[in-house]
DNA sequence: TCAATTATTCAACAAATGTTGTATAATTGG
DNA sequence: CCAATTATACAACATTTGTTGAATAATTGA
């Protein structure tokens, strides 16, 4: 039983070609004038072609930044062989060496304020993980469970931001062992 | 002394002109297809007069969330007679009840994904705050100031990017209860 | 291998964008 | 009030955008 059914090689070729070029291009230069035109030509297809897959440049980008995002999780993700599985690992330095890894592409992203797909999938991702912590420990709090969790996850995502915005001033390891702090004056601890 | 020399009235009248149209169209129909070209006719100004003023329609939306901002401060800050003095009350209701009185705005806001100025704009205000009340209490701690500021700043505008995506499911008195908690766990007291 | 499918190209299109130069009108400062 | 300034209107422009239809090429499945 095939999960997908095979992708024209056509498509797959269009695209990688369509990414690589947009990628180039963003690092390159600014994202406000830089248009269909460009990434097409760079990519040597036709400028309708691009229009066959992504709708505009802003999608093009928020596609780019899902796959960021995706590789990110199966980057610090426990259990390799259960794939649907997305529990994030209690050491947190991983994540922020996959950011270090991929810096041009992420402090390009912040210069051009079209952070919020970013945001959301990473919000997402760590809203679930802290929310399986919470539910675990079950501690009789006068804190709405949801608002916690909501709380502590845009906790993270922000100094990640932060971090990312500023150039990433601390090593990974750092960063990893002071949000464990942080994370621990607010009862959820690492395992 | 003054400190702005006067306007000119024709640019007051243009501009809020522009601006009522704006607004009122951003909550009719769709930001991705809402051209300068409706802007300019329902403010019955020449288009080009919308670009003397606005780079882009991007433009004029982070000018008017700029705007609501800046009210939201001087509606939440104490010491009204020193208008440079951004100190938020220690009392969090308001801030609430603010977004509350703006929903329609606001709720628009987060459905046309661009949230990037409002999310810098109400951060840089927090952290601020938050830093002062660190250093007020100055506690020898193993987290670094920096850090911690952002932290709970961070986690402070997601709880109202969370409440303001949801409809606004709690009261706003919840709300500001809820958060101070949250803010207690983590040595920041209201006074 | 071959027929069916479909991705890509190309050209042409209307619409929107952003800019520029000139004319006109309103406002301001003296 | 008047002269200087400047905001706006208007028209024209090149560019970009997003779409469409027909022709062509590549891929696939049998």
């Amino acid at each position: 039983m095939r999960a997908t059914t095979k992708i024209d090689r056509r498509i797959v070729k269009t695209k990688e070609a369509i990414n690589k070029a947009f990628l180039e291009l963003f690092s390159e230069k600014d994202f406000q004038q830089l248009t269909i035109n460009d990434i097409s030509e760079r990519a040597n297809v036709n400028r309708g072609t691009v229009y066959l897959h992504y709708t505009d440049k802003y999608d093009l980008l928020d596609k780019c930044i899902e796959e960021y995002l995706n590789q990110l999780i199966a980057f610090c993700s426990l259990d390799e062989n259960s794939p649907g599985n997305t529990t994030l690992n209690s050491d947190l330095t991983p994540i922020f060496i996959y950011f270090e890894g991929n810096f041009t592409f992420f402090s390009s992203l912040f210069a051009h304020q079209r952070t919020f797909v970013f945001r959301e999938r990473l919000l997402a991702f760590i809203t679930l993980n802290v929310k399986k912590k919470l539910e675990m420990q079950n501690l009789d709090s006068k804190i709405d469970h949801e608002l916690n969790a909501q709380f502590m996850a845009s906790a993270f995502v922000g100094i990640v931001e932060w971090w990312i915005q500023h150039a990433m001033p601390h090593p990974p390891s750092f960063m990893a062992d002071q949000l464990r702090r942080l994370f621990e004056k607010n009862d959820i601890y690492a395992d």
